[in-house]
DNA sequence: GTGCCATGCTATATCGATGTAACAAGCTGC
DNA sequence: GCAGCTTGTTACATCGATATAGCATGGCAC
């Protein structure tokens, strides 16, 4: 009792050898119903566990899978990561958590380092990582990215049409009369990331519109935190025009942006629009409530652990797959009627 | 190159045996400078690392220690995680982040089960875990518990003083007038959590106020989430003589509860006041922004994993830790003056 | 009855690292 | 010159599981 059973004291305490009582445990078909029975009662007696280590050295399989994105506090990347511990629940895994803080060295160790080495496969959501890091990966290790597409054809992907998703949200605003529409954590040129494709997206319906685009009107921002948001806003509001709507590139920004409005002594939707994207949960019960683009969370789990369990299974199978999943804008009060 | 070079193979580059490989990875002192550069040398030319299936197997360590939370999404847990991350970090572990849901039965999975076993400890947030599951666990894994101290004297602990903040938080609306207190979130009798204490807390400044107290006004929840301080929020509002402030037990449910003031056609702290706990970045940020106890979050972190790593290293060492750590009341607009 | 196959099970090697014991070489002190 | 110690290194066993190969047994076809 002192120490933990093994396999070999099952082996013993049911009079059979350890493999067939390895072979009880990974259900392997040719043992007879009545050793099967022995040996269970044997796990049951001793309260035996498998120990994983041995397991993996032996089979160089955990059973575990990686996320990475880059903070937890970011309530888009927490609520997926509920989902993706569902979905590799459902699947029989376990999910182990990191986080990278976006920077480039930390999202390569989650794809080559120490940690990795747990871990079957990883879901990375990059924001530093470039192509060529991905092309020159480890191959051994399978991995799906979400977010933007960054190496078309090197890796699987999960992601939601993002310029679309930009384009819709910015007609909904100009649909509703706004014309002076600014874009908080817009993307400045040469970066990478979703906040380019949103970019080209407010743009793209700008100009189905034949509204001149303004630079000026696009403010990038170190984090996506609220504080990011509402420093954002408050330099915009001192802008001559000023806005009459902030496309926020996420809702912390957006609900940062609402604090900054609330400063200056303005409000949405009366003074001016505010839309955010990622649907967290905190959007539906701000004051306002938020407008913003709702991606399917639940899919883009589903979609990304089962594409790395395919990987993991069938290594070196076919080309990179590259997935959409859906979206919609969820339009509320921030760009909508008076409550 | 196609396979991963193993241990054995740094040692026939290096011209020395596997176990001199293994002292130089370990830094064990009796190694020739001009042997351990050698071994440098060929780690660095075959692009080595230590698999660590092998390794703990061997010494039955991992370097990573577990996290268990209720919920991610849960902002408080979230930013709790970022800085339990940080600290285990700084000192040269791995966390793996496990949710439980606060479900009895993913508490004890998370501290005997399967998931537990490429760990070599644990912090546990538990939430329906019974003083008697503590007693009779599996010994082997250290385990340091956060929030209410549940098992005295049997296992390590971190927490805040959750009586004396309530109280504070309770005394603070006292002093601004309010006389009839609700409390969100608040426990029923017989209840483990935090939830009990912290209500204690309030009854006791009641007690002390010489106001009586109403069992009415006491309004449990299911989740801690915006929608259930919303729910509960409502229905209070409906009541008669209508509550002057509601003392939350977590932010979420005083932003729901927000909400529903709002929704209400009501506004804090003009109609009535309204405190949080635990300072998630949300409540500096709302409109109104929230009152709340701020529980310093970095020393819960920081200890937990330092008594962690203390228990590890010095496994059967003496009698519990029991360490709290400080909070504060931040006084804001939802209960002060307005902005 | 012989040959062949499927089934049920076991003995042994192996995954990659490290602890143990042991050994060689060099140094100290007397 | 030898015991006794320290230092640098190695051979081998071992951690706990599973893959492989192989040994019995029994059934079936001919």
């Amino acid at each position: 009792m002192a120490t933990r059973p093994r396999i070999k004291d099952v082996a013993e305490y049911a009079g059979v050898s350890p493999k067939t009582v390895s072979n009880v445990i990974n259900d392997f078909e040719h043992v007879s119903e009545h050793t099967r029975a022995a040996v269970r009662e044997a796990i049951e007696a001793l309260g035996y566990r498998v120990n994983l280590a041995g397991r993996q050295l032996r089979q160089g399989r955990t059973g575990m899978i990686a996320l990475a994105v880059p903070e937890l506090d970011v309530a888009y990347f927490s609520e997926l990561a509920k989902h993706v511990m569902a979905a590799a629940d459902r699947r029989g895994r376990t999910v182990l958590l990191h986080q990278t803080g976006g920077v480039r060295e930390r999202e390569l160790s989650a794809l080559h380092g120490f940690d990795a080495q747990f871990t079957d496969g990883i879901i990375l959501s990059p924001l530093s990582l470039t192509p060529r890091d991905l092309a020159t990966r480890d191959t051994r290790l399978p991995v799906v990215l979400l977010g933007e597409r960054q190496a078309p054809g090197a890796v699987d992907h999960v992601g939601i049409d993002n310029v679309a998703a930009a384009r819709e949200a910015t007609e909904h605003l100009l649909a509703r009369g706004r014309r002076t529409i600014a874009i908080v954590g817009g993307a400045v040129r040469g970066r990478q990331g979703t906040d380019r494709l949103r970019t080209k997206g407010y743009r793209s319906a700008l100009r189905a519109a034949r509204i001149p685009f303004a630079p000026g009107l696009v403010v990038p921002v170190e984090h996506y935190h609220w504080q990011d948001g509402a420093r954002a806003a408050a330099a915009l509001l001192d802008r001559r025009p000023r806005p009459d709507a902030l496309l926020c590139l996420n809702d912390h920004l957006a609900l940062g942006a609402l604090r900054a409005l609330h400063e200056a002594g303005l409000r949405a939707p009366d003074d001016l629009d505010v839309v955010g994207f990622d649907d967290i949960e905190a959007s539906r019960f701000s004051v306002p409530s938020l407008t913003t683009i709702a991606p399917d969370k639940e899919s883009i789990a589903d979609v990304a652990v089962s594409l790395l369990i395919d990987r993991i299974d069938r290594p070196g199978a076919e080309h990179a797959i590259d997935r959409l999943v859906g979206h919609r804008l969820a339009v509320r009060e921030s760009s909508g009627e008076r409550a």
